[in-house]
DNA sequence: GAAAGTCAAGAGCGGTGCTCTCGATTTTGA
DNA sequence: TCAAAATCGAGAGCACCGCTCTTGACTTTC
């Protein structure tokens, strides 16, 4: 193994010393970084900044990286310590588990799931974390299907709308039937949307108690999916 | 009748020219407004911009209130021209309705439903037009829960969810048993979600038929609601 | 020990929102 | 009618932004 010189190793450390910076700007100013902001409180020039990221949204791809992937950790974290038989309650875990982080990094959030910058577009190396919090949802359901606990649901997909979401089950890879893949995406859709609402504020005030609002919403999400459990209806 | 004075008018038609110019350069720039752009186009100074609009975020105000009343509109109209006794086809018409207008005019939705401005704050001003969507749907609920086709959700809201949602019904002023409102909310989560997907996300690429997944998706939340139709359920 | 590579700093470019002043024009009211 | 008041566009200027280029000092490599 060869030890990086001590040059990389300033080097490497000075990006991860920008990027916490940019962190903390991110979530106290909000999406708008900048970068001689970010400078001055390192101490440097704008300039110098460029030795390290080519351009401001180089530094910002360098964020939703990361975001992406805190997310990503927390949710199919969340998803393994649940009890692995108990599909509901691993719906609900890894569901609120991205509600906490979303609630906990605003700003992060925002980035990832809000309108785009303008003038920024997403490089593809952002898309295989952006998929991993979808993608431990479908897994909760394959596993009830192969494990024979969650029913195929009875609606039939008219046809052009199948094929387009059998193919989507062929690149995913989480072998699912076309109707229990299109309720899969309609509980991801869910959750992005209730998210959204409560960070956005756009949610009503008169919701005080939102764990509560959000844990029913799930659960009707979680009733619509056919998840076995403790179902809503009392 | 008082006619305004000369320059009354051409005050008013100038307004209404900046306003113009400003939803041209938001649809083909994106949401980063430029005021000395907008003045470019104008043939005149960016100071004399301020003539009109105190700041740019006061511009950038009266845009959303003129797109929350176009989105009002259109979802307001497309469920009044529906039969008023076909609840589903009613559900139906405003959700499409909603994505109609956000398809056509993306920036402006993204200046409605993405993430905040940093520095902006939305005024009270906005309010009102801005619950115009969710409250036609609302409404189809409502009638359909006075003219009795429309079934209550057994499931009952745990008690400190269900003063809250009840407490949401009273200010809203449309009688719902709060199980029904908590759907209905839902409801619009879901429409919200699969409208900021489409338009924000990737999550479409393999997804060809756009128009047969939203209607799915539309239909797999009209049978949570209950509305009455030819259900998915083949 | 010289050559090559890397670094922070500074100046500068064109852009932004916004403020202020200054004449010119229009409206108002005695 | 005619002067005072209000309104207007233009321009200069401030502080900020992302970004580029050059310069001189430093470190690594051969």
């Amino acid at each position: 193994m060869v030890t990086p010189s001590l040059r990389a190793r300033v080097r490497a450390g000075m990006i991860e010393e920008i990027k916490a910076v940019a962190r903390r700007h991110l979530a106290t100013d909000g999406a708008d970084l900048s970068l001689r902001a970010v400078a001055r409180d390192l101490g440097m020039v704008s300039s110098a900044i460029y030795r390290y990221f080519p351009s401001r949204d180089d530094l910002l791809t360098a964020l939703i990286l990361e975001a992406y992937d805190a997310l990503g950790d927390a949710v199919e974290t969340a998803d393994a310590d649940a009890d692995v038989d108990d599909l509901r309650g691993r719906w609900f875990a890894a569901c609120r588990a991205a509600r906490t982080w979303a609630l906990a990094h605003p700003a992060e959030y925002a980035l990832l799931y809000g309108s785009p910058v303008p003038g920024y577009a997403a490089p593809d190396d952002t898309v295989a974390p952006a998929q991993r919090p979808p993608m431990t949802l479908l897994g909760i359901l394959r596993d009830g299907v192969t494990s024979g606990r969650l029913a195929t649901p009875d609606e039939v997909l008219p046809e052009p709308l199948r094929g387009d979401v059998a193919e989507l089950v062929d690149q995913t890879a989480v072998a699912l039937p076309p109707a229990l893949m299109a309720r899969g995406m309609a509980g991801w859709t869910q959750l992005f949307g209730l998210i959204s609402f409560e960070l956005f504020g756009r949610i009503n005030r008169a919701l005080p108690h939102r764990d509560e609002y959000f844990d029913h919403q799930i659960g009707l999400m979680a009733d619509l999916l056919g998840l076995p459990g403790p179902r809503l209806r009392c």
